[in-house]
DNA sequence: CGATCTCCCTCTATAGGGAGATCGGTGCGATAGT
């Protein structure tokens, strides 16, 4: 699929003249294998107006917010950034405005070939140079053609393309000057078992030269930021969170014990205006769907089991008002932004606070009231834990590490050949790859050759790494769904259980919730610097070494744990064990 | 991890229960067949 503007050319007139009397011969480092481009020198005043100018002229926004002029500003500078704003806050913009005030196309990876389409489709109606989706649904070497013609500012790819070693070479030629990695998060929520070529990504923007990167997405608790920064090799990363508590989003938990009480409890919940109810299985979305339009509302089911003309169709009846409510699986949801959404209900918990706060954060974008309920069941958190994903497998993994190291006589193993000996799909090849890498075993050519590296760990040895790593990032979900089962047994203000899981101080109660309503939620005892261990202060504990104290109440703190992630501990219990670091 | 399905048993029951098996989400890209 390969779209750009009609006019087929780079812009011309003002903004080109512009743009080649500032900016053309500041390009020193962009090249393959030469210094990394590291931006012009600052010129602040200038900047400011260009970037205003740059907004209203080429897209038609009369003003910025400040979040995005200092991302813009940052990425002007050649920083990186990672930038964690709402869904309808902008974040498009902050790499559109650079994109094009930078000389060299920018490349955009996206996870969606949806997505992609938009947002070309929207690029075109600005005087923004052009855009191009490069993918499957289309010709991809017509596609890299106009980036190198330099009839495309814009490029967009799938991770999935740019594993490909011709797509980047080619993409390489055209020289991009920005880097921009949408819906950043699925780095850390695909790239470990479901796409892989996510954890790829760090690589693929080295081999571009490292132009400045920035980062996108809705929302990302401190351990996924960290995670996206360092996967993705951003060095010296900026973050800049913004907007992150959605006051006008009431929030309720309704806790049950028998399925069937839940079931009926949902289909009766009062349903004004549009809504969105999220299940976990397909088979939910259509029993719910079933039983919602059983009681006269307009409901239609979204999973990735529809036919994609179906699910087209649900869309554009969602969008076109012509429903009262989707039921679906985490299938629906990445690019919408439907202002009126009144009511966000879930029949079972996702897998972590950062997928809630995603899902539920498509309410009430108008700024109007809306409410997220949470159906609420203990049991419903064993299914997560079960799409958690298996463990890797240790003895394939020193199978790999044992045939790179036989077969490595100085060349390289391909993928292909390992697939073949082990009967491995490709999928779960490149997952177990991939912590051999991180073990420091195995090292990954641009063509996806595997070879011994030099000063590696022998294979069992790599195998025993390799497996700590991957119990790590076991133990790290475990306690990140911990966390949504502590969000939904809270008896303290929801609001502030969220925003400190984020990583936001919220030393109040909300108001907002229904713990607060009911006065069950009482405001912190202890608040700011007081108590032995203040919000965010770094900690010891004699077991599980290093953390940081995320949040606290009266008698209790969660800390972030390096080794295993969130824990809950009874401040009672923890003298002796518990320093400050 | 938990819900649901399938099969088999029952001391004579065509129903109900227990044991064991099976299933469950997200999308890219490539490929086969019209």
């Amino acid at each position: 699929m390969i779209f750009r503007s009609g006019s087929g050319r780079r812009r011309s007139g003002y903004w080109s003249a512009h743009r080649a009397a500032r900016w053309s011969v500041r390009r020193p480092g962009c090249q393959l294998g030469g210094r990394p481009w590291r931006g012009p020198r600052r010129r602040p005043r200038a900047r400011g107006g260009r970037l205003r100018a740059t907004a209203r002229d080429a897209f038609g926004w009369e003003r910025l917010r400040p979040g995005q002029r200092e991302a813009m500003e940052h990425l002007l500078a050649g920083r990186d950034v990672l930038l964690v704003m709402p869904t309808g806050g902008g974040k498009s913009a902050v790499y559109q405005v650079p994109g094009l005030l930078l000389d060299g196309p920018t490349v955009v990876i996206s996870p969606l070939i949806a997505l992609q389409r938009d947002q070309v489709m929207s690029l075109l109606t600005a005087d923004a140079g052009g855009a191009v989706a490069v993918n499957s649904a289309g010709s991809v070497e017509a596609g890299l053609d106009q980036v190198i013609a330099g009839r495309a500012e814009y490029v967009f790819l799938s991770p999935e393309q740019l594993a490909k070693p011709e797509v980047v070479d080619r993409l390489a030629e055209a020289r991009p000057s920005l880097i921009a990695v949408d819906e950043a998060h699925c780095v850390s929520a695909w790239g470990h078992d479901f796409r892989p070529e996510y954890l790829r990504l760090g690589k693929v923007i080295e081999r571009l030269g490292h132009p400045p990167v920035i980062a996108m997405t809705a929302t990302a608790a401190p351990t996924v930021r960290d995670e996206i920064v360092r996967s993705l090799g951003m060095t010296s990363a900026q973050q800049l969170v913004r907007g992150f508590d959605r006051p006008g989003i009431y929030l309720e938990v309704r806790r049950f014990t028998c399925e069937d009480d839940k079931r009926r409890a949902l289909a009766e919940h009062p349903m004004d205006g549009l809504g969105l109810v999220y299940v976990a299985t397909r088979r939910q979305a259509e029993e719910y769907a079933a039983l919602l339009s059983d009681g006269g509302r307009r409901a239609e089911p979204y999973h990735a089991g529809m036919k994609a003309k179906d699910r087209r169709r649900i869309h554009e009846l969602f969008q076109g008002d012509g429903l009262d409510v989707v039921v679906a699986t985490s299938a629906f949801g990445m690019g919408i932004d439907k202002p009126d959404v009144r009511f966000v209900l879930h029949a079972a918990p996702p897998e972590s606070l950062d997928a809630y706060y995603q899902e539920i954060g498509r309410a009430g974008r108008d700024g109007e009231p809306a409410a997220a309920v949470l159906f609420y069941r203990p049991e419903d958190l064993g299914l997560r834990k079960f799409f958690g994903g298996g463990r890797a497998d240790r003895a394939t993994m020193e199978r790999i590490a044992e045939i790179v190291r036989e077969l490595d006589d100085g060349g390289e193993v391909p993928p292909a050949r390992l697939r073949e000996l082990l009967e491995v799909g490709p999928v779960k090849l490149a997952s177990q790859v991939n912590l051999l890498e991180r073990a420091g075993a195995v090292a990954v050519a641009h063509g996806g050759g595997l070879s011994y590296a030099p000063d590696g760990p022998p294979p069992d040895e790599a195998a025993d790494r390799a497996m700590e790593l991957d119990d790590m990032r076991h133990r790290l979900d475990d306690s990140r769904l911990e966390m949504m089962r502590g969000y939904a047994e809270t008896t303290g203000c929801r609001r502030r259980f969220l925003l400190e899981y984020f990583g936001e101080p919220y030393e109040r109660v909300c108001g907002a919730c229904d713990t607060c309503r009911s006065g069950e939620a009482t405001a912190p005892a202890v608040t700011g610097d007081e108590g032995p261990y203040p919000l965010h202060a770094g900690v010891r504990h004699a077991e599980w070494g290093p953390g940081i104290v995320m949040s606290r109440e009266p008698d209790r703190i969660t800390v972030l744990f390096d080794s295993v992630g969130y824990k809950t501990l009874a401040l009672g219990a923890v003298e002796g064990i518990l320093g400050l670091a």
